[in-house]
DNA sequence: GGAACTCTTTGCGCAAGAACAAAGACGTCC
DNA sequence: GGACGTCTTTGTTCTTGCGCAAAGAGTTCC
């Protein structure tokens, strides 16, 4: 297998416009940055950007991104900047936000390892209209917008993953468009929890766990904190969820999926 | 400028999957078609999915396609249905809908000449998730999946347009959305005819009209159809808007637009 | 021209859920 | 280990806007 070559130093040379981000400096062993390097190739090929991309291009297309890492909390671009930039997540998670006036946020959307972070298919010029928010400490490669139009231009099956990606996005909006102009908050709730689970639920001794708080919920799902904290303490006490503080796990899947029929 | 090659006679011959639509048969003068030839390509090239595509290649697509009418309220596609088609409106216009269960129905989006009514993006053997129908009668232009396919391979702006096209779809309804989670329905209701009316508005004697039920207006920005018509009478009180049976025109657009400010 | 249909207006009662408040649990940082 | 900050729970009150009903206005079709 081709040694990839890293950007740990270019990344010291290009400009970092992303706010808050810090390029990975550290030097690790041979044998650590051997396995990084694994881990980020698997992970790459089984990223929807990278589907029926061939491996070889994938490393070429790797090679040519530097990586950055950020904390939990950490903004990874803010609404109003210019789009400089293709974020794709390595690890941890991050959220996307829109604020209203007043301050009340609404999370449009979640990201995990393999996903793109941020505006896919905008033109250069424009500006993000979200802001985006590590929700734990997070590993992305990134490149700028101008490199990576250049690889879509050389590789067209790149274009095609991400015109199926923004279609992706757009159906889970619909659906939840639809939900919350036609279902009452307990069923948005159940669905958004069992999409959230799916996408981003992590296995915890025979049960799928969730790391976001009540107020995240709530964003999600268009109502507020206390309205979420209501039904899962409901749900709690019946045995469909177990409830953390700032997280939810679930057991009985099929009960939550049902939950939402009922009701 | 070279003839269109007409495909009247090949839409007798290929199979019609659209339900509802009736291919146009009637062979009009060769000057009626000259100038309906000139009418399309004109439309067809301020459509985004044209944008920067040379006149030679986008006649040679239009060429390439089969044209349909659809009566008010026929069905395009229905949710379910086989993604076969890409369908270009080149006069009336289209809503897009889904339904909840117990029949309530909410309008994702409407179309109009130069818009493409669909899923853009979706794989071949995908199915729609959403109906569209006309709420006029309209002309389309029509591709098979396949054929369509093939022309974005040749020319990659189409590709690039389609892109651009989701992202715009994905951030109105982002928007939308972020509306219906934090805005109460007097706001989200004066925005969405402001967009609403920049997108299908008629100018009619100094005013911008839209051709819309309260019932549509209400599925439209996630309320029921009394609620708007309240809001409605109040406005066209206080001399913000005229409401008409099944349309709403506006004089004061800045007054509209500030409306939503205040309360 | 008028019957039938659809769309719209308006009134009234009510419930879902938002807003607010206050106390309790959990985690963390000295 | 204890003080502080954040997150969560739970109670109470209150408002928005939904549900339903019934009358009114505008089309369409004989």
């Amino acid at each position: 297998m081709p040694e990839v070559q890293f950007t740990g130093s270019l990344s010291v040379l290009a400009p970092i416009a992303v706010a808050a981000a810090r390029a990975v400096v550290s030097l690790p062993a041979a044998a650590a940055r051997e396995n990084n390097t694994f881990r980020k190739m698997t992970l790459v090929q089984h990223s929807p950007l990278f589907a029926n991309v061939l491996p070889s291009e994938g490393r070429e297309i790797v090679s040519a991104a530097r990586e950055c890492q950020f904390s939990r909390r950490d903004r990874i671009f803010l609404a109003g900047d210019p789009v400089r930039q293709v974020t794709l997540l390595t690890s941890g998670s991050a959220k996307i936000v829109q604020f209203g006036q007043s301050g009340t946020e609404v999370i449009l959307g979640l990201k995990g390892p393999g996903d793109v972070v941020g505006a896919l298919g905008v033109c250069p010029q424009d500006h993000h209209c979200s802001t985006a928010q590590a929700l734990a400490a997070s590993h992305a490669l990134i490149w700028d917008t101008g490199v990576f139009e250049t690889f879509s231009q050389r590789f067209p099956q790149l274009r095609r993953n991400i015109t199926h990606i923004l279609c992706q996005q757009l159906r889970e909006l619909e659906e939840r468009y639809r939900e919350i102009s036609t279902e009452k908050v307990s069923v948005r709730l159940s669905h958004q929890l069992v999409r959230v689970l799916n996408q981003l639920g992590r296995r915890v001794n025979g049960g799928l766990e969730i790391r976001l708080s009540r107020e995240e919920l709530a964003q999600l799902t268009g109502t507020t904190l206390f309205t979420v904290s209501r039904l899962l303490s409901d749900w709690n006490q019946r045995g469909i969820v177990s409830t953390r503080r700032e997280a939810v796990s679930v057991h009985n899947f099929q009960a939550l999926a049902e939950l939402a029929e009922e009701e």
